[in-house]
DNA sequence: GAAACCAATGCAACCGGTTGCAAAAATCCG
DNA sequence: CGGATTTTTGCAACCGGTTGCATTGGTTTC
């Protein structure tokens, strides 16, 4: 029933070949047998199979797009962004959600059996081995939120999460904080161990200063609710630098909830600034993490891969910036 | 390089046709071969292109997933939902993400020239046309979250908005608010013309009731906020239905923001449920839409209409339901 | 043991395109 | 105008699979 090369070069009364190759940048044809398929195509309403000419072209335009992050409001944004970068493109994203039951290398053979031309992984709990896969199957892959490092062995784009752990602890010194807190997200999350990492780095050759940890078990609002109402049982520090930001607005539920008052009785900085985070009911003093940048970062290290397939993989991490707003107190001038 | 049927053919010692039919359910291959040809794509690490085998069976197994709500939180957990259980039947979601650049009529040609097995409109906003001219093509199409019809040209799966705006109504009247407000989405939207017609049509009739109407121009907390704040400058209703929750939590922003009181000054009911309408700090009363039951049926319903492709379109549509929180005033006993 | 049957197999054509190559057509140039 | 060059074109093979059909081989039945 569809409409083929075949119908279209019947019509225009030419070979196949001179179809496709109408259809084809760059490929020689007379500009008069190109008005003839063009009009016979147009009558037909024919639009070549990107399938089928991905079989002999080696190129699919397919971009798997893997994520286990469906419930961080973040990730809705980095969708958009991802989307649209790839759209713009031409490049098409198989969307992955990698959830507990989906098995890793069913992952993998899944995106080969598509002929995917690349693979994005779009994660910040994912371990590196798992990109690493995709990696060792010759399929072009880049970790977007990855766990940075020296010499990576697979292209990750990412911040710098033990920066952002020292801006966190000089964010707070410089507001007079003294006992202060770190609440982590998974204890296992390298994300949580680098930012821990930094900011207990750099609180700790500060005098005065006395540093306290615990740790929320996921990156939602419910884990950060908890986990605060837990430390209110007992005496909380004056500010505590949060796991991301939906940890944060979990923890300030837990703390106004308790008829405490941010930031009058307890402080709170988080990180991503997602949309939310500017809310005004909100207000969520954090860190911003560039994901624009970071996501253009990735679909560029992703074609640069397939055009260059040998290139030796590469780490690229952004800068945050500290967004003031309403939940913390005031640098004392 | 990758490996292919005849690679594996060769190592097992068989045709080609003995390979393609060890991987094909429910095709004749006595348990010698199928044992041989295992061990041959095992040692080989084969596995079949999905590609190649769609253009002759007719199926890639590729469903087109196509939004423009990329800013909604709600959509999130639609995506969430939607990619499991396509993933559940071994169904792939090419995601499209409409922008305002994003041409219709490219979409449809995009999702064909990848000849998917189907599409799924996930949209509250688009209208019926889009959904229909992939229907006109003769491409499986659901819409999503679309408008409810007598008798629909497209399958479409959704909530009765006017029956909610009824609920709505009940609800404000059951609470014994007099002065009224619709708060609704953008003017155009067919969801906000629906919901305002069952409002006002129970309002109407309902004796001493005064019912006022505005429109925020986009389904966004800015937008929300933004026409709140317009409201506040005159004499406020004590009461609003707002075109959904993310519209909700604006009108909460700024109706707290200027020192008013919810639900003491001013009442608010949302549309959706959301996962953040239950925040402890948000604790909006809202209307729950059946998501779940919503992609589960859409998701059901292109899989229907690629078995059987000249099923008649149809309407599914679910009830809401009110979930009580804390921004309406109790029901006075 | 032969006839009848059924399951398993391989051949070859096909799905909808692309592309190297040689022949044909158009263009250039003296 | 004729030969040399360049451009355009169609043929046929190929991409990686599937499948109808005829053939083969093994069982069953009498």
């Amino acid at each position: 029933m569809p409409v083929t090369l075949k119908d279209v070069a019947k019509k225009a009364g030419v070979s196949r070949s001179a179809v496709s190759r109408t259809f084809t940048e760059g490929a020689s044809v007379s500009a008069k047998t190109r008005r003839k398929v063009e009009k016979a195509a147009a009558e037909l309403g024919y639009s070549p199979n990107a399938l089928a000419s991905s079989l002999t072209t080696g190129r699919t335009k397919l971009i798997g797009l893997v994520s286990n992050n469906f419930h961080n409001p973040l990730f809705l944004e980095v969708f958009d962004l991802f989307t649209r970068l790839l759209q713009e493109r031409g490049l098409r994203p198989l969307l992955v959600n990698l959830t507990d039951q989906t098995d890793p290398d069913a992952t993998l053979q899944l995106l080969r059996q598509y002929s995917v031309d690349g693979v994005i992984v779009a994660s910040s709990t994912l371990s590196p081995e798992f990109a690493l896969a995709f990696q060792e199957a010759r399929v072009p892959v880049v970790h977007s939120f990855g766990r940075i490092a020296a010499s990576p062995r697979v292209n990750v784009v990412g911040i710098d999460n033990v920066e952002c752990g020292r801006m966190a602890a000089r964010t707070l010194i410089a507001r007079g904080y003294k006992r202060i807190g770190f609440m982590g997200g998974p204890r296992e999350a390298s994300s949580t161990i680098d930012r821990r990492t930094g900011f207990t780095e750099v609180l700790k050759v500060t005098p005065g200063i006395n540093v306290t940890e615990s740790f929320a078990t996921a990156y939602s609002f419910d884990a950060g609710r908890a986990e605060m109402l837990n430390l209110l049982k007992g005496e909380p520090a004056e500010a505590y630098f949060c796991g991301d930001d939906v940890l944060s607005i979990g923890a300030l539920s837990a703390i106004t909830g308790k008829g405490l008052s941010v930031p009058g009785d307890v402080g709170v900085i988080g990180l991503n600034d997602m949309d939310m985070a500017r809310w005004e009911n909100i207000n969520l003093t954090t860190i911003r993490q560039p994901i624009r940048q970071i996501i253009d970062s990735s679909v560029e290290l992703v074609v640069a891969m397939f055009d260059k397939p040998e290139r030796p993989p590469e780490g690229r991490f952004f800068a945050c910036e500290i967004v003031e707003r309403g939940t913390l107190r005031p640098v004392k001038s």
